[in-house]
DNA sequence: TTAAAAATGAGTGGATCCACTCATTGTAAA
DNA sequence: TTTACAATGAGTGGATCCACTCATTTTTAA
C-alpha cells in the first residue's frame, strides 16, 4: 500500500494541527476537517484509508460521523479511530460497538497515535492484499492524473468504486450531464477512448493503488 | 454471511463453557480450545470468522496466538477479540497495536460480549460484502462460473482482457449478436445486472485470480 | 435415433457511455 | 477589473451495453 491517506476530524485547532503535523511528518498523506459535517463530506469525497475522529464535536458528534459515513460509503475498506477525553468503560464499549476500530483516550502520546495508525494500516493491508502486477497503461497515465481538476478526481474516484454515472451524480449532488462532461474531460486528458475504457482504467488503477490520490491530497491542476 | 463461526480460546473451563454457551444460544456456530496451541491449530484448520482469545494462557499467551495466526493465515479476514483481567492502558494499547479488533476486560457482561461480537460481525460483513473490489461477489460467483458453457467462458475471458463486444466478435469469428447473447447469458447465470456490471466483474475476477479457470482448463458445464 | 442443450444469429427497445458543441456562473490570478 | 479557467448544465447524435424474444443449426447425451 503506497501513500495511505488519513483523515483527521477534530474541532480544537491546536490538537488538530498537532495530529496532522505528526502524521505528515511520518510520511502519510493527511487531510483534516474541523467539524463532523465537513468530515463526512471529506470522507465521502476522498475515501481515506484511516479516519481519526474526535467524539466531542460541535454539531454532529463522532458517533454520528461514523454512522453517516457507514451509510454513504458502504465500501468500508477504511479504519475508524475514535478520540475522546471520556474513558469510561461504557463509553468505550459504545464506540467499539458502533464499529470503531480503535479508541484512543486523551491525552495520548505521539507513540500511541502512531502505533494505533500502524496497526490499523497493517490490518487494512492484510484485508486488501491485492497483488500489484504493474500495468504499462496505468503507469504511463499516473503523471497525467495530476492534470485532473478536483471535480474530475472526485468523479474518477467514484468510477473506480464501481458506480455508474447516475449514481455518481446523486452522490456528488450534481446532474448526470455534469458527470458525463467530467468523464469526457477525464478521458481526453488520459488519452482514453472507446466504450468502457474509463471504467477499465479506473478499476485497474484501483487494483494497483489502494486509494486514488485526490482530490485534496494532491494539488489540483494549476489554473493556467 | 451465513452461520458465522466463532472460536473461543480460554483455559478456565467454567468461563470457556460459559462463553460458548452464550454464543451458541444466540445462534452462532462456536468451537473452543483450552490452550493457545490448540487455538492456533483450530484457527488454521477451521478459519473462524471471529476469534475470542484470553491473553493469560498456559503455554503460549494470547499475543503469541495472534502472532502465529497472523503468520500462518495472512489472507484470512477475521476479527480478533482479546479477553483480559488486566486493564491498564499500556496493556490495552499493546493488544490493539498487535492487530486486535477489540479488547474486553474481565469481568464482562453477556451484553458486552454479544455487542462486541455483533459489532465485529457487521464490520466483517461490510468488508466482505463491499470490497466492491473484492471477494464476496467473486467468491459467491465462483461456483456459478462452473455453470458457464465453453463459448461463454471464452467470451468472459475476452471481457476480462478488456475487449469490447465488436472486438470479441472479431477475435472469436462470430457475429456481434452472438457475443451479446453470450454476455446476457453470463450476466444471468452470475446474477449480475446493470451497466458495466459484467466488465466490472470480469476485471475484478482477473485481479483476484491471476489465471481465470477457463476456457479450456476446466471442464465445461455438463450438457444436462 | 431421438431429445436436450449449446452455439449461432436476428429483431426490438431502453439505458448508458462517449464525443462533440454551447451557455452560464463562479473563482482565482494577472 | 479583466482574463482565464473551473464547474455546472443542456442539446444532439452515435455506439455500445443490457434485456427480452425468437429461430436455425450443431453438438452432445440418453
Amino acid at each position: 500500500m503506497n501513500n495511505p491517506l488519513i483523515l483527521v476530524v477534530e474541532d480544537e485547532n491546536a490538537l488538530r494541527e498537532n495530529i496532522t503535523a505528526i502524521i505528515a511528518h511520518y510520511g502519510f498523506r493527511v487531510i483534516s476537517a474541523p467539524s463532523g459535517e465537513a468530515g463526512v463530506k471529506m470522507a465521502v469525497e476522498s475515501n481515506p484509508d484511516i479516519i481519526i475522529c474526535d467524539i466531542m464535536l460541535p454539531g454532529i458528534d463522532g458517533f454520528e460521523v461514523l454512522a453517516q459515513i457507514k451509510q454513504a460509503q458502504q465500501s468500508a475498506t477504511h479504519a475508524f479511530i475514535f478520540l475522546t477525553a471520556k474513558s469510561t468503560r461504557s463509553d468505550t464499549r459504545a464506540g467499539m460497538n458502533m464499529g470503531a476500530d480503535d479508541y484512543l483516550t486523551k491525552p495520548f502520546t505521539k507513540e500511541e497515535l502512531l502505533n494505533s495508525i500502524k496497526a490499523r494500516m497493517e490490518k487494512l493491508a492484510q484485508i486488501r492484499q491485492s497483488q500489484p502486477e504493474k500495468d504499462a497503461l496505468i503507469e504511463a497515465s499516473l503523471e497525467k492524473i495530476t492534470s485532473l481538476t478536483k471535480a474530475e478526481r472526485k468523479v474518477l474516484n467514484k468510477i473506480a468504486e464501481g458506480f455508474t454515472t447516475p449514481q455518481i451524480a446523486e452522490k456528488l449532488f450534481v446532474s448526470k450531464k455534469t458527470v458525463e462532461n467530467h468523464r469526457v474531460n477525464i478521458s481526453r486528458k488520459l488519452d482514453l477512448s472507446g466504450p468502457n475504457s474509463l471504467i477499465n482504467f479506473a478499476l485497474r488503477l484501483r487494483a494497483q493503488k489502494s486509494t486514488i490520490p485526490f482530490p485534496d491530497n494532491v494539488p489540483a491542476a494549476p489554473s493556467h
